[in-house]
DNA sequence: TGTACATCAGTGAACGCGCGTTCACTGATGTAC
DNA sequence: TGTACATCAGTGAACGCGCGTTCACTGATGTAC
């Protein structure tokens, strides 16, 4: 029996868990979900291969649990953003983007590998893990358009309007994501990158307000 | 030996060639190049697993050979797309959105297979063929942007400006063939996602145009 | 508090299977004379 | 044109290996009395 140190049977049990989630993340990392074994996944943990059964039915269903984690720490991002700036008054849109930005950029910093994650999987996981991610992405568009309806500018919008532009608001983000991560432990790269986002999140706010204004 | 008809000694090869690259794009399609075997491969050709070595080195090698077939449908595309409006005059940036957008949808259609496949292995597949893909978009990215410079209110850009908007285009672009990809089969849908993608690309340019117009 | 029993995370042997790769081969196609 | 030889796409046996899954098990932890 495999020694995970003090605690609970309970404890001990959850240590185990964890341990597997963080073994998969870290190998599926230049790979893919569809590409692991859980062979590979008990000998990075340090059990047998039977024991793995005790936690997951399955590397699809170890996978549904790291779309769940993952997106725990997107959501943390979102309500990092979205507490937005401490200081007085409606902040001005710049500011605003300024401040996403640099959150998306620290919190990819920080979980990279669940970032890595949700971008890699998403296109290519299991079907369910795929259909999971898409599900969650759908529903993060969904709180972005109540945001954006919050803006000044947004009255005359529809429903549709303003779910069209958190689709492109989010894809931007997601695809800035993937350059952060492609471009991690590269200090200048990631540098040029965000201020690239800065740029195009602005192109796509003033300009998405002033084309809607004109309709 | 298998039959593969009639021909020369060459004329056989490439058509086996050929049907050993159809079966992978085929057979990768629900999952990614990196849970691919080799075997799985012959079999589906219907071939032997080690005549498979007569054509490629390895999956890997295939992978990068289907990358680049899938890039000539890419970029037949974009040929298409920039030839535009036989009509007359100075199109308007409405015709050419519509035109890029008709042309994508097209194209997505008749070779769901090809975008589909830089779509999932550009985040998921080996790591050379992820370079290979990355590097194709970065090119795509480039013509782009000396496009976008023909256009009227393009004048005072620098070139960082370009290449920032073009790389906002090319990416909401992909997520409109990814979007295309999932929605195969149901016109509706498709309908609709090229709807959306017609009015982002509104958004961005005349946003894009007019922000820079600004500073 | 002490004892008897239940629980259950992890063990280890075993299974049949598909994997990539090696090797010597076959026989139709192609070429030199 | 006919013959002898070279080429080479595809064959088939064999290899050692890692795979997912089964099963009966062990022994520490937890619980009921």
């Amino acid at each position: 029996m495999v020694d995970v140190g003090p605690g609970s049977r309970v404890e001990r049990k959850e240590r185990t868990r964890r341990a597997i989630l963080d073994a998969a993340l870290r190998l599926c990392e230049d790979s893919s979900l569809v590409a692991l074994s859980l062979r590979q996944v008990a000998k990075e943990v340090g059990i047998v291969p039977t024991a793995f059964y005790r936690h997951f039915d399955s590397i699809e269903a170890l996978g549904l649990a790291l779309v769940d984690e993952s997106f725990v720490s997107l959501r943390a991002m979102l309500r990092d953003i979205r507490r937005g700036d401490p200081s007085t008054g409606t902040p001005s849109l710049a500011s605003i983007v300024d401040r996403s930005v640099d959150t998306l950029q620290e919190h990819v910093g920080q979980h990279r590998a669940h970032f890595q994650f949700i971008a890699r999987e998403r296109a290519a996981g299991p079907p369910s893990v795929r259909e999971a991610i898409r599900h969650e992405i759908e529903l993060c568009e969904r709180e972005l358009s109540t945001d954006l309806a919050r803006l000044s500018g947004t009255d005359a919008w529809t429903t549709e309007d303003l779910r069209v532009l958190s689709n492109l608001v989010v894809t931007a983000m997601v695809a800035t994501a993937e350059q952060l991560i492609v471009a991690a432990g590269r200090p200048g790269a990631e540098k040029q990158i965000a201020e690239n986002a800065r740029t195009q999140l602005r192109m796509v706010l003033v300009g998405a307000l002033n084309w809607r204004s004109r309709s």
